[in-house]
DNA sequence: GTAAGTGCAAACCGTTTGCAAGGAA
DNA sequence: TTCCTTGCAAACGGTTTGCACTTAC
């Protein structure tokens, strides 16, 4: 609230009521689902608005996507046994393998919720062709 | 090829190239950029097609999508360091926490690819729940 | 010859956007 | 009072589907 504010954003009573909705639940809802449960207190709200608050949050980092790669179906021809390197700004995917990352040490507890099929690893990060653009020509001290 | 007409699958040539495509690339291609590479060679062919043929080479075991949770934008209001179980059958993902999954030894060719930001392991399998459905009743032995 | 596969076009669904009205600071 | 936020409705983009034609087997 007192952070919302400190950044120039108000906190409407939507947006209270979606965070809330969000932190109380552990299973990751997606929009309609977060509209669903909030329209329930908040009969008025319209489903715009969770998306569009969805969106404020995870831009100030109050909240983060669990899926970075949601936006379209991606395919791999790869079977064997590999890892993501996963770039945050262009989306890109590189495959990378490592016999110490292929037989990780899952946790009894994890076994416990169902029937294991595969793991790996997944990395995010800013690829070296985006981090190259971010900062271009990196200006040499002094100048400016 | 006869992997294919063993199935029953119909070893079209757009089938063929559609796969050679996806084969040939690293980058983990979309639907559309399949389309786009494909209709160079075959120009005849649409869009719907790639669609169902990746599909079909997804069900049939050849392919497979590298982010199952594409549908839509999922939320977590949890940024703790935490891992993930994801249930392919109904797309439910549960948190976990693991001190020794949390600092895993990325490969230094990794550290070339880019910025590193964060690593998680994401383990798939099938949900207690979903399981339980699948098998109904599990019949005891000798039934039948 | 027959069933599976293809192309076309329309439908679908999650998400985004422009705009005028509403509300927090 | 001012600017951020909301609600509405229309647009958008990726994906799916129904149907008639084509093609591999």
């Amino acid at each position: 609230m007192q952070t919302c504010r400190e950044r120039g954003m108000k906190a409407t009573h939507q947006r209270i009521e979606i965070f809330r909705e969000l932190a109380a639940s552990g299973a990751h809802p997606d929009a309609e689902t977060v509209y669903q449960a909030v329209s329930q207190r908040v009969p008025s709200i319209s489903r715009d608005t969770v998306y569009r608050t969805l969106a404020t949050l995870e831009a100030e980092g109050f909240v983060r996507k669990i899926n970075p790669l949601f936006e379209r179906a991606r395919y791999d021809a790869n079977l064997d046994h590999h890892h993501h390197f996963i770039c945050t700004v262009c989306g890109s995917v590189t495959d990378f393998c490592s016999e110490r990352l292929d037989n990780l040490p899952i946790p009894a507890s994890v076994e416990a919720l169902g029937e294991i099929d595969s793991a790996h690893v997944q990395v995010q990060g800013i690829c070296a062709a985006c981090a190259h653009n971010r900062k271009p020509t990196q200006p040499p001290a002094g100048v400016l």
